[in-house]
DNA sequence: GGACATCAAACTGCATGCAATTGGAGCGCC
DNA sequence: GGCGCTCCAATTGCATGCAGTTTGATGTCC
């Protein structure tokens, strides 16, 4: 059996879903990186609509956790510390196992072949940068979330796999594709075979390694800002003395 | 040990953000049924804001779930259908139990005294209206879910078990929140105790039942809107052969 | 009475304009 | 050189205005 009937879910074709659309790509493709501006005047410019739509896109892809918006500050691309980096993995290895255990044992021979299928492309990628395997190891995920027919689980994977994609070029070493390419496989055949355990072993043990690859270091802080670094030492301090502290040239 | 440092977190004090938490509210409490409409003009009137503004929160609540959003037509309270609200409990539950895992042994005396007195405010609400019993209940998965210091956590806890509010005032009977009280009362007491197990256990089982009290029917389509239910019919039209429907008179 | 065409009010989609805030270059002072 | 100050360009926060779409009420015909 096919799982469920479909529905009326993805984003319509509004000039903010498209603005949306493109900025998550780039990020994930960290054609931006952390920490890169987005001005609304840019965006707009760029994008050919006016600045309220651009700032709209930015408010949505803010609510992802893709865009960081600060009040009266030019918006950033995220730049999630090493534990958020952590917590999305952690929250993600849990929806995915949901994902599996759901879909073992249902998907059609048309949704199996058209895993394997991504999966060689995936393959075919390898000579190619690294940016474009992340993407497609990427969504080699979100095309199982969208195989359980739940737009709510399909909008939770895709956001919290992105996120992950955003850390993984702010702290991992070269990526190294094959092994995750060759755990994408065993995943389909467990799933074929409707191996609800093992997928679900399969899975875990998948996203535990790919994070335990990208958060090498505990506390690299490559390319933070100054002031997140230095937010824990600041609940130490009161409101009316203020610690003054030296300046110190941000990476803009 | 009492979790990890603090994190700036929460919305800012913008017009939107206060526009948003205010329609939250309202939604969860069920001041706003599912299907109330919701137009820019009179939220941004009724909030002294402009339609720019009000239109900036919906699309918020929209990425949120709470809210429909649908080209050239006035934004509604979402309807999530049953299956929506049954994958949306199955989320949660996966959610909630990696929250009480991470917690588990690791709250501090101030922090239990924090989860009893809420429970006791629970407790002090029975006499009151079911809206504000549902708010409490839900508020102490979210002050749960704060507990464990990691935003992302929080956004989605908090994100899904609102979306589980919405579909109480859509599927349920009306609420006895004793036992619910109770099962509050013992998760805070595995937690204390430091039975990671018991306590996932036990997580699961309170939001299975709560489940199952709520989404009684599998298809009760009260309120459901004509073109939802027709949605999977239609798939089988083609589209040059268009069905014409009786007029029907839509609750409005 | 009921189906259909017509039209005005209501509403959304979006661009533009203005005030307020920020950030950083330039400049004087120590 | 380093530190603080002033000032202006860049940028955001928000309201308003206009064009296009939907809604539903009315009138007309069968």
């Amino acid at each position: 059996m096919a799982a469920r009937a479909s529905s009326k879910t993805s984003e319509s074709s509004d000039k903010v879903s498209v603005i949306c659309r493109a900025l998550r790509r780039a990020i994930i493709e960290q054609a931006l990186e952390p920490g890169a501006k987005l001005p609304e005047d840019a965006l707009g410019e760029r994008f050919g609509v006016s600045r309220t739509i651009a700032r709209h896109a930015l408010g949505q892809l803010a609510a992802e956790g893709l865009v960081e918006l600060r009040r009266n500050r030019i918006a950033v691309v995220a730049t999630p510390s090493w534990q958020e980096a952590r917590d999305a993995f952690d929250i993600r290895i849990e929806l995915e196992r949901l994902v599996v255990r759901q879909l073992a044992g249902k998907l059609t021979k048309v949704q199996i072949a058209e895993l394997n299928g991504h999966v060689d492309a995936e393959d075919r990628a390898r000579g190619g940068t690294d940016a474009v395997s992340i993407r497609l190891a990427t969504e080699f995920h979100i095309l199982l979330a969208h195989m359980t027919n739940s737009p709510i689980l399909v909008r939770y994977v895709s956001e919290v796999a992105y996120r992950c994609c955003l850390t993984l070029s702010l702290y991992s070493r070269p990526h190294s594709s094959e092994c995750a390419i060759n755990e994408h496989r065993a995943i389909i055949a467990a799933l074929a075979k409707g191996d609800e355990a093992k997928v679900m072993e399969l899975m875990h043990h998948h996203l535990d390694s790919v994070a335990n690859r990208a958060l090498v270091a505990p506390a690299p802080q490559r390319g933070r800002d100054l002031l997140d670094i230095l937010a824990p030492y600041a609940d130490e301090v009161t409101s009316d003395r203020v610690v003054k502290l030296p300046k110190i040239a941000r990476r803009g």
